[in-house]
DNA sequence: CTGAAAGCGCTTACAG
DNA sequence: CTGAAAGCGCTTACAG
């Protein structure tokens, strides 16, 4: 690509002007002499003149570009949201530069490279060291799954607590006491906040919570539907839960699966609740019940402020995203006691 | 960002050393005095010295960066290509820049600007003229929905003909001879070429293409499923296709859940046909009968040819990837005559 | 209205 | 081994 792109100094030559001239005629800049001008926009267009934006960028200290780092791209909840980001982010002027590696050096170059104007991404997916260069540099970034704050970082998280409450609210009010949960992996805020909202509505209504029915399930679809599948086959039919709530789409249809494998019904012998995973593109996606969170919205919300923050209108800032809670098929009301 | 992050003035400065003394050692070039090598080293980690690489670029003319235009990165077939693009990218030391506009300048900027090293796409979103201009200007592109062949140019793409003639032949030898078709938009190589090898097949076998059953489901969900849904209610059972063959996934589920929701037995009543779309996570995705395009396959391709393009190692190639013929549950045979 | 010059942050011959 | 200088392609005061 290097090869011989022309450049404002081929069109000046050419045009037998100086650089300055050419620069101001290609930048708009009402102050050249309208022939002059005609002429050395003849002679760019003749030599297919495009301005280098690095070049440009150097100069302004700015690329127009945000970076999103993520470990993936796929599934119900990435794959809208990332392409929500490149959305927002284009419709802004903003172009968006996806990291998708673990790699920290990597991540550093681009953060702190300034190949970015910001970044958008997932705090659990960067080491103390870079947070602390991302805080010293004043570099801005917006985190999607962690509430952190300071001047030049903002977040958007879903209130999850509050929801894994109302979710687990719901099922008690439908006769439901033994109720299951399928935790993502430790360190995941959604998670952590689902599974605190389940203890505490679970407290407040005098259940206990058992803890063969809490299962790993990664927030991946295969270890969710092993660990389901495993406790399904080694337990007493009259033992199982009689609701499960899944922490998030991928267990949820894991756990859909397993059951539906061992030919359990849904929700007849037991009803599934689950977060996200309404835009799942399947023949017959399971109507299932649950927390709809409005991923566009974050995805909004994060590139919008970001690009605030970017021109220093305002100051890191978090924003609590609501789900809606959505009735569908995979609840039933349970009678009383067993 | 443009804050006062540090530069190696700053740096060379402090440490009482020139510009190119900081930036040797900073490159690990071994012409540098150990004592001062040390010393530079360390000015630069108390200053938390990050390089531009900006201005690396503007250097070097590299940018180490790979645009990839598109539409969509969602569904079946987008999003895995675009991440499996993103992720060879990286592993093999190049970003990935996500360009979701349709908008031409926007391309134009990144292509000629300067701002990637080469791009991977699809040619039926680019205008003739900014093809003209890749042309001209050298850039190195993939294309990877069409076969284009130049110095700077090259494509992957799928045996999709072929395919469309396997596909085909296999319904035909099952018993079929009602055999229907849906089709994408008209510009898109992968639907021209399947119909072309359903055609083909259809004539070879003296069964003549009825055009009641040529769909036109745009390669998207909806629309497909409106056009068979349309068909269904309005066509007398008796006419009905005894098999559909969906030109690529989506339009296999649209049809998949037109047919479903029309009570009418798959496969005992239509036999479906898909193309790629073997990745779906869905609780009970349809075991489909189809072509799997091995996409990763593709996109590894794309990257590695565009790389080697720009390192001047080969001019343009094409390749074509097979598909692979996988039986699942979605057609069965058919008595002879009807 | 136009041009010469300095600068964005870096690298790379070239002297010393 | 180290430094002064030119240059990557552009922009932006500053003179004229």
């Amino acid at each position: 690509m290097t090869n011989k792109r022309s450049t404002i100094k081929d069109i000046a030559r050419k045009a037998n002007v100086s650089i300055a001239t050419v620069s101001n005629v290609l930048n708009d800049i009402d102050v050249v002499k309208p022939k002059t001008r005609q002429h050395v926009l003849q002679i760019a267009s003749q030599l297919n003149y495009v301005p280098n934006l690095r070049a440009k960028q150097l100069q302004s200290g700015q690329t127009k570009m945000i970076g999103f780092f993520c470990n993936s791209i796929s599934g119900p909840y990435f794959n809208p949201l990332a392409e929500s980001i490149a959305k927002i982010a284009e419709e802004n002027g903003y172009g968006i530069n996806i990291l998708l590696s673990n790699d920290q050096s990597m991540l550093r170059r681009n953060i702190l490279g300034d190949l970015v104007d910001g970044i958008i991404g997932f705090e659990d997916l960067i080491t103390d060291k870079e947070l602390q260069l991302i805080r010293t540099n004043r570099i801005k970034a917006v985190f999607i799954d962690r509430i952190i704050q300071d001047e030049t970082i903002g977040s958007v998280v879903f209130d999850s607590y509050q929801k894994g409450k109302e979710v687990t609210d719901y099922l008690i009010q439908q006769g439901h006491q033994k109720i299951g949960f399928i935790l993502g992996k430790d360190d995941i805020y959604d998670s952590n906040e689902r599974f605190r909202g389940y203890k505490t509505a679970m407290e407040k209504a005098n259940l206990k919570v058992n803890p063969n029915y809490i299962f790993k399930g990664e927030f991946e679809l295969e270890p969710a539907f092993q660990v389901i599948e495993q406790f399904l086959t080694t337990t007493a039919r009259k033992d199982y839960p009689t609701a499960i709530i899944a922490g998030n789409d991928l267990s949820a249809i894991g756990a859909y699966r397993a059951i539906k494998q061992q030919k359990i019904r849904i929700p007849e012998e037991i009803s599934l609740v689950s977060f996200d995973g309404f835009d799942l593109d399947s023949p017959h996606r399971p109507n299932l019940t649950g927390i709809h969170n409005p991923i566009v919205e974050q995805a909004k919300f994060a590139v919008e402020h970001l690009i605030a923050m970017i021109h220093n209108q305002t100051p890191g800032k978090v924003q609590t995203i609501e789900g809606h809670f959505v009735v569908g098929e995979t609840v039933q009301q349970r009678a009383e006691e067993r």
